[in-house]
DNA sequence: ACCTGAACACCGTTCAAGT
DNA sequence: ACCTGAACACCGTTCAAGT
């Protein structure tokens, strides 16, 4: 099985090298004629499998968040936000360039739609008033701090460190504890909410 | 004065065309070939003033910034933090994809720590314990806020309405108000941190 | 059904040369 | 100091034509 040198190419597989591509050399390089030469085809023959580049930066997004762990309902009670965030986080951050893909596509919906629902079951189960509002919050948190994570890096690798010797603390990892513990805190408790 | 027709363009000039450009036509058609058509120049000739195209989005990025309101001192208080976090929201989201062109040169750091400073004024207004931290958290909320409700935008300028006629409802405005509220509500105060 | 070949209308950037 | 002209090495996308 697995055909290894057809011309073979169905929409997986061509995500999968897509992906293998954002991972190895960023997003600006990830090109369709890149993609096409990888795959040993013409640039066009992309455009039967998909309709555009955003089409299939849509499908990569997908894969992207399918690394989200599928089911965190082992954890009930206050502080079942914490993981869940997490896991949405390190699917970001697993690809380079993974949390700009994920967001230039997030407006075509389905893509973001994973991270939406594992951020929502736990805060439901953590029992806080409109859990709707505050999971798109905390998803948008979520986005721009792997946003800025990712973007840093770009600006050290080929970054003149502008005060040479001194880079920059990471503080990152901090600044996320930070982020979902004052959401966590500040979401308000069912019972609060009309009462 | 005001030199109408000579072929006069510092700096100032240019990324003030950029900005019309950029609220005009969006972040992928504000491209050097066409900026040097509006200003009726050669392409070449943008790379005496600027030495990249990162260069000139960075500026572009701090000219967006500078619409933040300079001083929110006035408030002082628990409630310090929304009106600068709506400063904030408000500057990117004034020009088109201005969120998007803050972000990919945040790394950068001079033009987001205008944000920044109004943000960490706000929270220690506030008395709230590592207000830098909180402050780099909330701004990572605010930014990934506005990439995603311009973003959608996008979708729905050029994009085929999934359901027609029934558009999504705009709840952006619900999400901006209910994520700030958590991070107010949910900064730890000074006096809680250590005692 | 799946891909090639060739074209169209673009890009960012460099650099010698002009004034 | 500021800009032109010309080139280099690329882009995404379309579409007739092949198999």
């Amino acid at each position: 099985m697995t055909p290894a040198r057809t011309g073979r190419h169905d929409r997986e597989h061509i995500v999968s090298v897509a992906l293998d591509l954002l991972d190895r050399y960023g997003l600006p390089d990830l090109t369709m004629r890149r993609l096409a030469t990888e795959l040993d085809v013409q640039p066009s023959a992309l455009y039967w499998h998909f309709s555009s580049k955003q089409d299939l930066l849509a499908a990569v997004a997908e894969r992207i968040l399918a690394r989200i762990a599928p089911s965190l309902l082992a954890h009930d009670g206050d502080d079942a936000l914490l993981p869940a965030a997490r896991s949405v986080r390190d699917a970001l951050l697993a690809y380079r360039d993974g949390a700009e893909v994920v967001m230039s596509s997030a407006a075509l919906r389905p893509s973001s739609t994973r991270a939406h629902e594992v951020l929502l079951t736990a805060l439901r189960s953590a029992g806080v008033d409109a859990p709707d509002l505050a999971a798109a919050a905390v998803l948008q948190f979520i986005l721009g701090h792997a946003s800025l994570v990712q973007q840093r890096m770009h600006g050290e690798s080929h970054g003149a460190a502008a005060t040479p010797g001194d880079a920059v603390p990471d503080d990152s990892a901090a600044v996320f504890e930070a982020g979902i513990g004052m959401l966590s805190r500040g979401a308000v408790p069912r019972s609060a909410a009309r009462g």
